[in-house]
DNA sequence: TGTACATCAGTGAACGCGCGTTCACTGATGTAC
DNA sequence: TGTACATCAGTGAACGCGCGTTCACTGATGTAC
C-alpha cells in the first residue's frame, strides 16, 4: 500500500487507450441506452438482457455496478450532461440569433442525441422514484440557468425571481414536451417533424409577445 | 342457443345488483390502479401481483382479461373517461369565471382522482407504444374540443384552425405538467402545492396575455 | 528485454424464485319445469 | 315453492422459463526485478 502514492500516476486514463474494464462498462451503459430506444422502460430491463447485449456473461456485470439501479443513476448522469451541454448551445443561439434559431438547434440535438433523449423522457415520468428525481433535481438546474439569462434581457431585467422563475419553467415545459412528440413520430416522415417544429416556434413566439406585457396587466 | 334470443333480458346489470363476475373484474381494475399508485410503471406489474392484490388465484385473471395488456387499455380507456368530466368541468369553469377557477378546479380534481392521474402521468411517457398511442389520441381529443372552445372566444375569434390548435396544446401542456408536478410531491405538504398551483395560474395568464397581440406582431 | 508474480475482468455452473399459462376440478349462481 | 340441470366464476396443482445472485475458476493485463 505504501508503495502506491509514490508517484502521481493514479489516473488510468491518462495512459492512452481506455482500459479492457472501462471498455465493458461502456459497452453495457450503451447496451442499455440501445435497448430503451425502443417500447420498453429502464425498470422492465434486466441485468442479463443488458449483459447479453453488451456481449459478456451475466456475472460479469457486477465488475461494474452493483445492481441495475446503480446502472440507471449513472446513466441519468451521463445523459444529462450531454443534455446540458445541448441546451446550452441552444439557449446561446438564442441570445445572438432569433427563436427560430434555438428551435432547429434543438431539433437538430434531439435527432443527434436521440437515444439519450428516448431515455430521459421515458425515465422522467414513468421511471422509479430515485430515477425521477435524479432527473428532476438536473431540470431544476436547467430551469435556474435560463432564468438567469432570462434576467440579462431588457423585457425581463426587473421582473421578480419568481416571475423569472415561472416563465423559464413554462420555457422548458414547451421544450420538453416538444422532444417528446419528435421522439414519438420518428419512422413516419419528416413532415410531421416539421410540424412540431412549427409549432414549438408559436408557442415560443406567443410568449415571448406576452413579456412587455406582464404585470401592467396581472393584479 | 335458439332458446337465448326470446326475451329482450341480454343485459345483465339491469338485474340490480352487479353480477359477482362484474364484481370481480373491478377488483382486478382497482387493484391494478392502487399497485401502480406507488413507484412502479404498468408494464413492471405482473398477472401474479394484480391478482393477488384483488383476492383472486392467478387463473381466475382470465376469466375477465386475455392478458394484461388488455388490463391495461381498459384502465386507459376507463380513466380517461374519468378526465375528460373531469377537463370538462374546468373548462367550463373557465367559462363562465376566471382562470384561476379553472386552475383550482383542476386541482381539485388531480387531488380527488389521485389515482388515475398516477396511471395517466406514468403510461402516457413511460409506458409500452400501444398504451402510450391511446393516451395520446385521447389527449389530442382533448386539446381539439378546447380549441374549439377557443374559437368562441372574442380574443382568438378570427384566429387559423392550426393556431388555435397550437394555442390549445400548450394550454394542455401546462395542465399535465402542472398535474405532475402536484403528483410528484404528495406527501411532503400543501404549501409545496400551492406554489405549483399558482405558477400553473401565472402561466395561463401570460398566455391570455399575449392573445390579443398575436399575428399583429408575428411575420 | 525477459521472467515471476499479483491483480482483476470475464467465465460458466448452479441455486432458488416468481413468473405466465395449461388443465381438470369444484362449487356457487341462475334457469326450466 | 321445490327439484334437476346448465352455466360459468374461481380453484389449485403443475409446467417450463428467465430472472438475480453466489461461487470457484481461468486467463489476460499490468508490475517488479
Amino acid at each position: 500500500m505504501s508503495e502506491h502514492d509514490d508517484a502521481g500516476r493514479g489516473d488510468e486514463s491518462a495512459d492512452g487507450r481506455e482500459s479492457r474494464g472501462q471498455r465493458t462498462r461502456l459497452a453495457l451503459q450503451n447496451a442499455a441506452l440501445r435497448l430503451l430506444e425502443g417500447d420498453k422502460s429502464f425498470s422492465s430491463l434486466s441485468l442479463r438482457e443488458v449483459a447479453r447485449e453488451a456481449g459478456v456473461v451475466p456475472t460479469a456485470f457486477y465488475r461494474h455496478f452493483a445492481d441495475m439501479k446503480e446502472l440507471g443513476l449513472t446513466l441519468v448522469d451521463e445523459t444529462m450532461h450531454t443534455l446540458r451541454d445541448a441546451l446550452q448551445a441552444a439557449r446561446a443561439q438564442s441570445r445572438e440569433n432569433t427563436l427560430g434559431d434555438a428551435v432547429a438547434s434543438l431539433a437538430r440535438q434531439v435527432q443527434t442525441q436521440h437515444l439519450h433523449f428516448c431515455f430521459i423522457a421515458r425515465e422522467l415520468y414513468g421511471g422509479r422514484s430515485a430515477m425521477r428525481q435524479a432527473i428532476r433535481h438536473e431540470i431544476d438546474l436547467f430551469v435556474r440557468e435560463l432564468a438567469l439569462d432570462l434576467s440579462r434581457h431588457k423585457e425581463t431585467e426587473n421582473w421578480s425571481a419568481e416571475d423569472l422563475q415561472m416563465m423559464a419553467s413554462m420555457l422548458i415545459n414547451i421544450l420538453i414536451a416538444t422532444a417528446e412528440q419528435m421522439l414519438e413520430a420518428p419512422t413516419r416522415r419528416p413532415q410531421a417533424e416539421n410540424a412540431v417544429i412549427e409549432t414549438a416556434e408559436k408557442q415560443l413566439r406567443l410568449i415571448a409577445l406576452a413579456a412587455p406585457h406582464w404585470k401592467s396587466a396581472g393584479r
